[in-house]
This record gives structure tokens, sequence and C-alpha cells, in this order.
DNA sequence: TCAATAATATGACATATGTCCTTTGGGATG
DNA sequence: CATCCCAAAGGACATATGTCATATTATTGA
């Protein structure tokens, strides 16, 4: 993660994204932009919150890391979000692992300049009350689609969801260790490995060492119902 | 649901809950103190939220219904609790329906007014946040709990919960229909009997008819894990 | 390059859970 | 009281998923 010092460009950023209207215009926190390269990581699990990052522009992956060191997909932040919202008012450990998946710019501001500057700023804290909102919102649609369906769907829910959001131009999907990917989805090892291989029989997906090429679009989008990992 | 006409008392359970410190003192919002009898419900699902609730005593049971009817435990709020915290900001429609399991006591506030009243006093903005933060982390790790136990343990944490919250001097569990309880556990009807039985097989429980009395504390305690449904 | 290690691939079997169908019992209703 | 109906109870079987053991292949480090 490196500092961009452009003071021009975080003020762009903050317009763009109507952040300007959130932060005290006589009271600004201190914040940096700063820059993700692709597959850069920002490892926080355990810790307590430090700093809040925006995203303004890019990709992320959300995971979720366990104590066993199982991992497990949360989703995809593109183009804007927020991390660490919930976080703020509130001490959690921290379990979220984010990885840029492409050149990403985010604002970073410190926790505690935040609160002192916006501790009393009606915009911000209403921006922060429908941010947490939504997410709780998606999040519990998300759990209650996640937790009943079959592994089949929610594969094809995962191909489709990391294909779409991956890398579509390669129509390829590259996974990490197929153990990571069972936990991800909540099964083990050896059924995601008989559900992949169904899908390779049934010609809907072709399947060479860790890449997985989509055959058949629409079969999978079936399947993956209102399933998304986004 | 009934009106108390009785505003010292209203300013009492205000300060006991210290509920004075987050509306602002110079344009209070007009509230209602209301109350409900055991059993008695609040129906809101599909429509958006007209009123917000503050539980400041009694118990109340939260259910989520879906269009077939069928309905799921969500959980229980006991003492204190904000219902309609969510969907303030955010225009979601309700789903959840709300049910006294005691007498309780709640302040009712129009929602238009909470926001015309309390849409630049920071507290109150605080408080909501904290409030959703807290909703939305206890429900993840809920969600995470149940969606990775099988149905052995979702079905005795549920006994000990509904044993421990609803009735505990009865020392038995009043049912609905059965297959209410298989939609609530997601699972199907044919399984739930199957459990339960093989629960009375193991002198585990007793069940006659809807009536399940709890003989073995301990064992559906290890059972259980961590889930709970509180 | 070769051995050591880790990850993939797969068979065999057990368990969890679902679907379908039939029977039984208790309570509502005429 | 007789009848009807819904929900409970349970049998039979199918499918989903987990566990364990083992073979095969890829990766890595000396």
């Amino acid at each position: 993660m490196k500092t961009i010092h452009d003071s021009a460009q975080l003020q762009n950023w903050l317009k763009r994204h109507q952040l300007d209207e959130i932060f005290p215009p006589d009271n600004m926190p201190k914040m940096r932009l700063v820059s993700m390269e692709a597959g850069e990581q920002i490892y926080q699990t355990g810790e307590t919150l430090q700093k809040v990052h925006i995203l303004v522009k890019g990709k992320l992956k959300i995971f979720f890391l366990q104590e066993d060191g199982s991992i497990y997909l949360i989703g995809f932040n593109q183009s804007f979000a927020i991390l660490g919202d919930l976080e703020l008012f509130e001490d959690y450990p921290l379990h979220n692992e984010v990885a840029a998946m492409e050149p990403s710019i985010l604002i970073e501001i410190d926790k505690e300049e935040l609160l002192r500057t916006c501790w009393d700023y009606p915009p911000f804290l209403r921006f922060l009350i429908k941010h947490v909102s939504q997410k709780f919102h998606s999040s519990s649609v998300k759990a209650n689609a996640l937790s009943r369906y079959p592994m089949e769907s929610r594969l094809a829910a995962y191909l489709l969801t990391v294909y779409e959001e991956e890398n579509q131009s390669v129509s390829f999907v590259k996974t990490n260790r197929y153990t990571d990917l069972a936990n991800l989805l909540g099964c083990s090892y050896r059924h995601l490995h008989r559900t992949l291989q169904q899908f390779v029989e049934n010609g809907w997906i072709e399947k060479s060492g860790r890449h997985i090429r989509i055959l058949d679009y629409a079969v999978l989008k079936e399947l993956a119902k209102d399933i998304s990992y986004i």
C-alpha cells in the first residue's frame, strides 16, 4: 500500500463520490490517498480497527479468516465501499481480510481522527447508518439464500460470481487451493470435488488443475438461483 | 395494543433506559407509551415502516414471515430493544412479525416525526449506529453458527432457548404446528419428526402431542454448542 | 535433479436430510 | 353421533454430504 501525495486528486475523489458532503467542511479529518496493487492485501485479522478505508476506485475482495486458517469469501466491493464502518462505534476484533483484485485507490482515515472530527456531524452519521443498514440487509438476504440451497447451487453461484467479477476476459476462473474453496462454500473437499466433477461430466465447465473454464453459462445461472456473492 | 396515557410513566421509562439522552431536549419527538398483552402481535409484514418501537419492559418474540406463510424464529428481545431501526433510513419492506410473550411496554414514535426531530441530532444518530452495528454483528455470528451445525444441534438449541425464554416454570415447551417448527429450523417435517423421536428414544425429552418436556438439560446443552436463538 | 512435502483425485462407506406415500388420531362440524 | 379433515406419525427410498483411506500428481527446497 503506497501513499499518493496528491491533494488535488484526493479532492477530486471526494467530489466524485460526494464525500465532501459527509465531512464537516470546517473540521475535515486528515486523510491520505493510498493505492493498492492487484493482489495486495490488508491484514487486519484479530486486531481492533485502527483505520477506516473508503474504496474510491478499483475492486476489492473481502474474506473472512477463521482461527484454523480457513478462509471464507464474503464478497466483492467495487467502485465505492467503506471498510471499517461496523467497527467504528463498536470495538469488535476484525475478522476480515481485504485483497485488491485490480489496482485500487482508497482513502485512509485514522479511526480516532474520524471520530474526533465527525462525532457530532450528522451528515456523516447518517451516511454511516445508511451504509450499515444496507450491509445488514444484503448480508441477511445472502445468508438466507446460502443456507437453503444445495452445494451445486452455491458452487454455480460462486463460479459465476468469480467469473463475472474477476476475469471475464479470460473466461477462466483461477482458484486457490481447492481446500480453501471448499471451506468457503461450507462443504468438505471431497464433496466439492465430486460436484466439480459432475459439472465437468455434464459439460458445464472444463477443468484443468486450478483453472476452470465456464462452458455453459446459462445452466449455471439457472442453478445459482438468486444466490450472489456480490 | 393499548395506549397508556401517563406522561409521568413515560418520562420514567425514558430516564431508566437513558433515552432522554438520545432525543433533543428542545425538540422532543411526540411519543406514546403503549402496552401489549401476552400473545398480542404487531403485524407489519409487507408494509413499509410507519412507526418505530422501543421495548422498555417485557419480552418480545421476533419472527420472519415468508410469502408462503411459513414462519422463522429470529429471536427474542428482552427488557430493552429497538424495532424498526434498520428501516428508518432505508425503505425496506418489513418482514418481521413481533409478538409479546409477556405483558410488555413499548414506546411508539412515528417514523416521520422521529426523522424530523432527530435527523440532525448526533446522540440519536450515534445511538442508532451502535444498535445497528450490534444487530449486524450478532446476526452474522448467529447465521454462521446456524448454517454449519446439523439439525440435531439446531433443534436442541431451539428447545433450550424456548424452554429458557418462554416458560421455564412449566418445564414444557409448547409448540405450534410442527410444520412451522420444521420451517423455522430449516428442515422438512419428516426430518424434524425423526430427530424429535430420536431425542425421545435417547431419553432427552418427553413428548405428548405438542408438548415437549425437557428431561436431560445437560445433553441438549452440549448438543446445542454455541448456537443461540436469542 | 531428486527427494520430501503438499495438494489433487478417487473409492468405499456412513450419516444427514429430503420426498413421497400411507396410516392414525383428535377435534371441528353438521 | 357420524363424518370429515387436518395434522401427526411413520415406512421406504432417494439424494446430499461427510469421513476415512489411499493413490496420484505437482511443488518446493536442498
